[in-house]
DNA sequence: AACCTTATTAGGAATAATTCTTAATAATAT
DNA sequence: ATATTATTAAGAATTATTCCTAATAAGGTT
């Protein structure tokens, strides 16, 4: 089965790219507009995630985030919001070299972090509020 | 609100010690014959994840994992049999003061590691046909 | 440039996972 | 023992995701 370039692909794509780590929710929202269906970003999502062209971060407790594949990094992700943010991190060789020892044939690894977003700390008084 | 010692309570709890990394799903089994309702396995889980006591292990395209808190450890979860089994990593206080340098409040971090179980690399031809 | 082939789409139905609702129960304090 | 109220079972409701089908359009061929 060959793929095709759709520009419903390329949107869902993009959308991926322009939004800041955005959730299914958001890039629906994004594309609705342009009147891409709610089936088509999931197929998409799916198909780009097997490309290798982006990729999920999984969030607890919040709806689970897509990223587009760029230079390693990792994230993190905030438990008030449920936003992720990017973070360089300089152990992705050494863990990268841990994964060489396991007794498993690894083909990758992440390093998620959790806590209150740089946003969140500020407000977090007002958010808790929210929140609880 | 003060928290409730309920057998129920107990119960989920010591099935997530006692099964290996379990799913909702196999909980909820090893649970029935006790009459322990799904709701209250989902409410137990929430409430023991509050308390610190259990917490959750994503797993990309597969069913979330609990384990219980004992000593830090971090995950292989494999992508042919969405299991989740425990290793050691020199890394967690090299993580944790890298957490300490960031523009965020964290709380804590786990490091995610993907590939094939020890299980399945050796079956993987049998595997694959299953799953594709 | 018109024509095939067939992967992809929109839209909605179907399914699966999780949360919510309510009256009954049982854990803990008094 | 009794009272208080958090917790429970059961299932309804909601939400997220996948599946289905006829129509469309991407991209190769002429």
């Amino acid at each position: 089965m060959k793929r095709r370039n759709t520009q419903q692909k390329q949107m869902v794509y993009d959308s991926v790219v322009m939004l800041d780590h955005p959730t299914v929710e958001e890039i629906c929202c994004y594309l609705q507009q342009s009147n891409v269906s709610q089936s088509t970003v999931y197929r998409n999502l799916t198909v780009l995630m097997d490309e290798g062209r982006i990729f999920k971060i999984p969030i607890d407790g919040f709806a689970d985030r897509y990223d587009f594949t760029q230079s390693r990094h990792y994230h993190v992700t905030c438990r008030h919001c449920g936003k992720a943010h990017d973070i360089d991190v300089a152990y992705q060789s050494a863990l990268d070299q841990v994964a060489k020892g396991l007794d498993a044939s690894i083909s990758g690894h992440t390093v998620l972090f959790y806590g209150a977003c740089d946003c969140c700390k500020d407000n977090s008084e007002h958010i808790l509020t929210d929140i609880l």
